[in-house]
RNA sequence: GGUCCCAUCGUCUAGUGGCCUAGGACGUCGGCCUCUCACGCCGAAAACACGGGUUCGACUCCCGUUGGGAUCACCA
C-alpha cells in the first residue's frame, strides 16, 4: 500500500451516532489502523439548521464508547468558510462556475413536471450562458459541469463504475446566503486534508462523479473511493428506527458489550473465511477492502446478541464487576456512587456469566444475591415450597449452621449427604432451596449460589421459605 | 420515471472455472450433559433468483429477464 494513508469519517451531526455511520466509522478506522495511516474526525455541519452540538456531542461519545480513536479533529466546516468561499470564487473566476438566479419555487415546478413527462430530473442550465445579474436576487453558483464524455469512478469495493456526464447536471455549490453546499466542501476538505481514500456509505456512489469533475476543475487529483454497502432492516429497507434501536448509544445502554457491536458491525459486509469472532487486534491485521462484499446486509439483533453473550462469556470477572455496576445504579439493585465489595462482586458475576446475554440481564440476576429479601414466583412457590420440602429445608439448615467450613465443596457434601439419607434425588432438594435463596427456579448452581450469598443470608432465607410453608 | 449499485440456506457469509455431494455462523428443530437455567457437545432441516450463451467443465466469466436497494434538494 501506499505511504501516508489518510482517511475520515465526516458524520453530519444531524442525529446520534446510528449503527450505519459506525460502521463507516469503523471501517475507515480499521483501514487506517491496518495501513499505520491517519484517521481525521471532521463534522459537516454546514446545514446550520439541522446540525446541532449536542449531537456533535453524541456522535464523539459513541465513538469513544466503541473505541475508535481518531488522530486529528474533529474539524468543524462551519470554520472553515472562508476557505470554500476562496474555492468557489477561483472556479467562477475560470468560468467553471456561474451564477443561477432561478428562484427554488421555478426549479421546484421544472422537475415536477420533468417527472412527469418521465425525463431525467436535471436543472435546465437556464442561466449558464447569463452575462448579466438579475437585479433583486440573491443569486446561488452553480458548477459548470461537463456535458460530454463519460467520468469513471474505480472504487476498491464496487470495482469501475462509469457514468455518462449528459447525465450529471450543474450542482449548486453555494447558496444564495453565501454558505457552501456538501458536494463543495467535501471535495474542498478532501483536498485540503490530503485524504488519500474515501471510505463511505454506498448512498454516495452517485454523488462520485459529480465530485471527481470537481477534483478536475480545481486541478486535484482524485482519491480512492471505497463506497460500503447500506445496512438493512428485516424487510430488507433501509435500517431506521422502526426496525428497532439504531442508535449506537443505545446499545450501550441495553447492556452490551463495545467489542460485541464491533464485531457483529465489521462482519456486516466484511469476513476472513469462517472466523466469526475477532479481538481488535486481528480486525486490524486482517482488514482489506478485498474482504469486502458488495451487497447490502440485513442487521439480525439474534447474532448480535449471541455475540453479546460470547464476549461476555470471554471477558474476566473483574472487568464484567466493573461494567455491571452501572446497570446495578439503573435497576436500582445498589445505590449510586455506594461503595462495592468488587472481589466479592467479581465472583458473584462469575456464576452469572454463562447466563447473562447482556449486562442488564445480569444485573438483573444479581439482585438475588444483593437484595436483602426476594419475591417468590407465584408459580415457584407453589410447585417447591410446600409440605413435603419442608423437612429437607429445615435438614439443609441445620446443616448449614454446623458446617465447619462454608465452602462450595463442603456445601455440596451436605447436600448431597442430606439427599441420600432421605432417600430422595438431589433436585428434590436443590430446587426448594433454589427457590428459597433466588425466589425462582432458574439460576446457578445451587452451590455457587450458597457460596456466593453467604452463610448467614442463606440461612436468613431458608428460615424465611420454612415458616412460609 | 432517469441514472447507478446489488443478487449463495430465514439472516450474516465462505466460495475468485474442476477441490462443491455448495462449507461455517446466528436462528429453528432433535439429542447428550445435568440440581434448575444456561454454557458446552452431537445431529437435522435449510441456499447458488430465472433464461440464454462462453467453456471439455460453471455458484464462479458474458448478455438478458426478474427482483431488491440507492440517488435525482439552496440535506449531507
Amino acid at each position: 500500500m501506499s505511504e501516508n494513508i489518510r482517511v475520515r469519517f465526516a458524520p453530519s451531526p444531524t442525529g446520534y451516532l446510528h449503527i450505519g455511520g459506525a460502521r463507516t466509522a469503523l471501517f475507515n478506522w480499521l483501514f487506517a489502523r491496518h495501513n499505520k495511516g491517519t484517521f481525521v474526525l471532521r463534522i459537516e455541519d454546514t446545514d446550520r439548521e439541522r446540525s446541532t452540538d449536542e449531537y456533535i456531542e453524541a456522535i464523539i461519545e459513541g465513538m469513544k464508547w466503541l473505541g475508535l480513536d481518531w488522530d486529528e479533529g474533529p474539524v468543524r466546516q462551519t470554520d472553515r468558510f472562508d476557505v470554500y468561499k476562496k474555492y468557489v470564487g477561483k472556479l467562477l473566476e475560470e468560468g467553471k462556475a456561474y451564477y443561477c438566479y432561478c428562484s427554488p419555487e421555478e426549479l421546484e415546478a421544472n422537475r415536477k413536471e420533468a417527472m412527469k413527462q418521465g425525463r431525467s430530473l436535471k436543472y435546465s442550465g437556464k442561466c449558464r450562458g447569463l452575462k448579466e445579474p438579475v437585479p433583486g436576487i440573491e443569486p446561488v453558483v452553480r458548477f459548470r459541469m461537463p456535458q460530454q464524455g463519460s467520468t469513471y469512478v474505480d472504487d476498491m469495493v464496487k470495482g469501475h463504475v462509469v457514468f455518462e456526464n449528459e447525465q450529471l447536471d450543474d450542482l449548486i455549490i453555494q447558496r444564495s446566503d453565501g454558505t457552501p453546499t456538501y458536494n463543495l466542501t467535501v471535495v474542498v476538505d478532501d483536498v485540503d486534508m490530503a485524504i488519500t481514500h474515501v471510505v463511505r456509505g454506498d448512498d454516495h456512489l452517485n454523488n462520485t462523479p459529480r465530485q471527481v469533475q470537481l477534483y478536475e476543475a480545481l486541478g486535484y487529483e482524485t482519491p480512492k473511493f471505497a463506497h460500503l454497502p447500506m445496512i438493512l432492516g428485516s424487510d430488507k429497507a433501509r435500517l431506521s428506527k422502526r426496525h428497532g434501536a439504531t442508535s449506537v448509544m443505545a446499545y450501550y445502554e441495553m447492556g452490551y458489550l463495545p467489542q460485541a457491536l464491533v464485531n457483529y458491525l465489521v462482519r456486516l459486509g466484511w469476513s476472513y473465511g469462517d472466523q466469526e469472532v475477532f479481538s481488535m487486534e486481528e480486525l486490524v491485521q486482517y482488514f482489506s477492502f478485498e474482504n469486502v462484499g458488495k451487497a447490502a446486509a440485513v442487521f439480525n439483533p439474534e447474532k448480535l446478541l449471541w455475540l453479546n453473550q460470547q464476549y461476555i462469556i470471554q471477558s474476566p470477572n473483574e472487568t464484567l464487576a466493573e461494567q455491571v455496576i452501572p446497570f446495578l445504579e439503573k435497576e436500582q439493585v445498589i445505590q449510586a456512587g455506594q461503595q462495592q465489595d468488587m472481589k466479592w462482586l467479581a465472583k458473584a458475576v462469575g456464576t452469572l456469566r454463562e447466563r447473562s446475554k447482556t449486562l442488564v440481564e445480569m444485573a438483573q440476576s444479581l439482585r438475588y444475591y444483593i437484595d436483602e429479601d426476594i419475591e417468590y414466583e407465584e408459580k415457584a412457590k407453589n410447585k417447591f415450597l410446600k409440605e413435603e420440602s419442608r423437612e429437607l429445608l429445615v435438614e439443609l439448615k441445620e446443616g448449614l449452621e454446623s458446617m465447619s467450613e462454608f465452602t462450595e465443596q463442603e456445601i455440596e457434601n451436605l447436600f448431597r449427604s442430606i439427599a441420600e439419607r432421605k432417600e430422595v434425588k438431589l433436585g428434590k432438594l436443590a430446587q426448594p432451596a433454589r427457590v428459597a435463596l433466588t425466589g425462582g427456579t432458574q439460576s446457578p448452581g445451587i452451590f455457587e449460589v450458597l457460596d456466593v450469598m453467604g452463610r448467614e443470608k442463606t440461612i436468613r432465607r431458608l428460615e424465611r421459605a420454612i415458616d412460609s410453608i
